[in-house]
DNA sequence: TTTT
DNA sequence: TTTT
């Protein structure tokens, strides 16, 4: 089975950085991204909201804000609660597994001279992260030199 | 500026058909995805409603049923409505561009011995379409041969 | 069955519009895509060919150039062909049925002035279109007014 | 920047898991994926190589083998090399991060009923995985209870 | 409740 | 080199 979306948009607001009662990092947000066609002149977004876990989480809330591009991959999730009201509502949300800079420098808000760079090993040069995924560093796809590739 | 869903899953009932009062085809359906990740025991899965309109929808209603796979493509729209008590509520629903069959005959029903293959050109041998885009036939991506290939 | 790409990535250099003999406009291109994570410093990219067919050729070959960002949708396409030494090959490229503009004015060239914009309907303000799909302009997902929807 | 490919198809052979020189499991394998449509009867399809590493490459190697179907998510990556005549080539394979399971369990040879559950928290009743991701366990998406959300 |  |  199969259940993926990706989304390139905008944030509406500042993505708010929470813990849960076991200390777990979460972030909401949500991405405005505006329809192909819309309607003779008035302009349509569709406004998404997007939940991150753990380091995803504190990634985006780390360098992304209002208005900036973000880049987005994870999976549609549906979610019963129940309103104010007692009413029995379903949540639609993205649950974001990897969060990526999208463009340049200046649309990314390039600055942010320094932070912690949380994912490079400990004896490279530091960089900035272009994106972060769940999972940890030592599962990315590493380069792997061409002797050690076995075909 | 991208927004794009992915899902493979289960018609929740049998999708059906309706039309607009302008005449358009539209059929709405629910895909149901297993979470990869369940909690301790306990199934756990994605409900997740879908829109799809004219070729697409009749192609949809024509082919899939409740309980039967389904590949869908589309993007993720969120849209306004109020509901009976007069409360504004956003609904959440992936548009859908494009639907697959997934898997094998047996998988897929098989069967359907006569249909009419509106996508076919004239000309060629009846087919059953393993998939309904959006889009007139005309521009799907056709088998060009290689001397007509310009690169 | 699915087979589904989609990029975020920069053009090599200027796409170059060309025809089929039957008349068919087709472009070819190539998309950077900086990995996720380098090999301890030096940078590394991916460099994805690409191919579009008609209305998306010529709506890439007009919007973009060397250096811009795109939004490529497509799916993977492996075809044989025989070198200049004869021997047989096989070519991988992504198949484009659907490229997008990503971010700001600024990253997207804006200017263009002058053009035509063949995606309106007649009676709309022209306006610069964000992306093209391959499909006719009535398949594209319109805006129904709510009245209009039989759900 | 995004590089994302998704694939529903069927393996061409069994899968067969390697080792690099450093101990790490590597698998390759192609997808075969059926065309849309056809060029007037001939059926057509592409066959995608695809790669996967640890955890992956064991998951995939111990549940799948030729002609079974497989959801695979993942990259698209370039890699140079010379073939055995010292010509450059280039290599273009999907580097999966995420297979699943598609459809039912006759599609996916069922039975299968010892081996390892090497996802599951060890105190949860083991269960065949639906997919397996790379990352840490603790890096899966949970199940959290509504009063441990913060929102 | 929404972004350029 | 290719799968149902």
């Amino acid at each position: 089975m199969i259940n993926k979306a990706i989304l390139v948009g905008r944030l509406t607001a500042d993505p708010e950085l929470r813990s849960t009662q076991s200390g777990l990092s979460v972030v909401s947000f949500t991405v405005a991204i505006d329809r192909r066609y819309s309607n003779g002149g008035e302009r349509q977004a569709d406004f998404i909201n997007c939940v991150a876990w753990r380091q995803t989480a504190e990634f985006i809330s780390k360098y992304f804000n209002k208005g900036k591009l973000i880049g987005v991959e994870g999976s549609i999730q549906t979610r019963n609660y129940e309103d104010k009201q007692g009413n029995k509502r379903t949540a639609v949300e993205v649950v974001v597994d990897n969060a990526s800079f999208i463009g340049s420098k200046a649309e990314n808000g390039g600055g942010s001279p320094s932070y912690t760079n949380f994912d490079a090993p400990a004896s490279q040069p530091a960089a900035q992260p272009v994106s972060y995924q769940s999972g940890s560093v030592d599962d990315f796809q590493e380069i792997t030199s061409d002797e050690d590739l076995p075909f």
